[in-house]
DNA sequence: CGATCCATCTGAACAACGCTTAGATAACAT
DNA sequence: ATGTTATCTAAGCGTTGTTCAGATGGATCG
């Protein structure tokens, strides 16, 4: 009856979990967080309103596989600038560069993500090996060598990851656009303000 | 007809546009962001749900008003912080402290004011003498002397603001709390948090 | 093969939302 | 007193998240 499918299809519609996931990112890309409505994803994916609580308990679940998503290739970015990097001591600073450029390449998707862990108070899978969190720690114990204590090396990334959260959320900001182009650019802008948030703490240790 | 009015309503209601805005913060204090509908505001109030209208233009610049109202208070937290530190060196950290504990104390509040600004891609009023960003760069070029460029001035105040609206937004995480436990509380913990600032940028400088 | 089961999907409905419009009310100016 | 204008209400539109009864159709077992 149906012509040829593309996938299997093994139930009624087919994977249609991965097909709403899928339908989500796109509705993000062309139309922003404010257009993600359950109905539109619905829409986007041909099936009716109510056929994706089959699928996900409630919205925010849905959302929460678009966030798992969105942090699977977050990992994988901050993987790549990790390994494109040679040089031990600019290793931290490409990782913040990239943290940052993904945020703001995928703004929309980088949202959903960052209000998801709002929800629960915390950062999903992080400390696990590959987790972006994890890899930050694990770029800052390198460069720091033996002579860190546990504690340090903790605090020294959660002070990175703060950092690289708050100037991914601010550096679209209308405030910082002269100063960015008189520095050449975004990522010479980025580089900058990573390169200046020793001053914040060098006071304080005299 | 009516008792005794305990203040003057120089029109129908009165000063509807101010008692929608306390109306929304008593709303999120007690309820939260999600609870805040323009209909719940005006429930609130004592007015239909069409009342607003004729003093916001739309849903977004009630937020806007409720957002005004918690710069003002942000600003009045910080310089409070910065005249109550006497030393110098340790001012910076204060005003950080003071920075995150706001967000932490009204985080329904610290939402909206950031929500706000992202839909408008600013930070509001920012640049007046008085405003948060402004107090933070005085105070860092306070405490830097006259050898800092301006630049350098101005990069310093964006890092600064960046690692303390992430841990505004991070530090209630659930993965910190152990951290938080055993550096003996919030405020310890966040001072060292700031205190480590200086790593990430440190390497490389070389 | 046929009957049954159960996951899957639809259609209709509910309450709540943001917002608009038309009309009532009351303060103010003339 | 009259007219103007700002303010508020009542009703309604389209949308949303969510639920529920019932239809649909693979899968499993006789």
């Amino acid at each position: 009856m149906t012509l040829a499918q593309p996938e299997a299809r093994p139930y009624h519609h087919g994977d249609l979990s991965r097909a709403l996931v899928e339908a989500a990112r796109r509705i993000l890309e062309t139309e922003g967080p404010a257009a993600l409505s359950l109905r539109a994803v619905a829409r986007e994916a041909g099936v009716s309103p109510a056929a994706p609580y089959h699928h996900f308990k409630d919205k925010g679940q849905l959302l929460d596989a678009v966030a798992h998503e969105g942090w699977v290739a977050l990992d994988a970015a901050l993987m790549k600038a990790r390994q494109d990097s040679d040089d031990d001591r600019r290793r931290m600073t490409s990782l913040g560069v990239a943290y940052v450029t993904f945020a703001r390449d995928n703004p929309a998707l980088y949202r959903v993500m960052y209000d998801c862990s709002r929800d629960k108070d915390a950062l999903p899978d992080q400390m696990k090996e590959e987790g972006a969190y994890c890899q930050v720690r694990n770029t800052i114990a390198h460069a720091a060598g033996d002579g860190v204590s546990e504690i340090d090396l903790e605090l020294a990334t959660i002070a990175a990851w703060c950092a690289g959260h708050g100037l991914a959320e601010m550096s679209g900001f209308k405030q910082f656009e002269s100063l960015k182009t008189l520095l050449g650019g975004e990522e010479a802008f980025l580089k900058a303000v990573f390169d200046h948030l020793g001053m914040f703490a060098k006071f304080d240790r005299g």
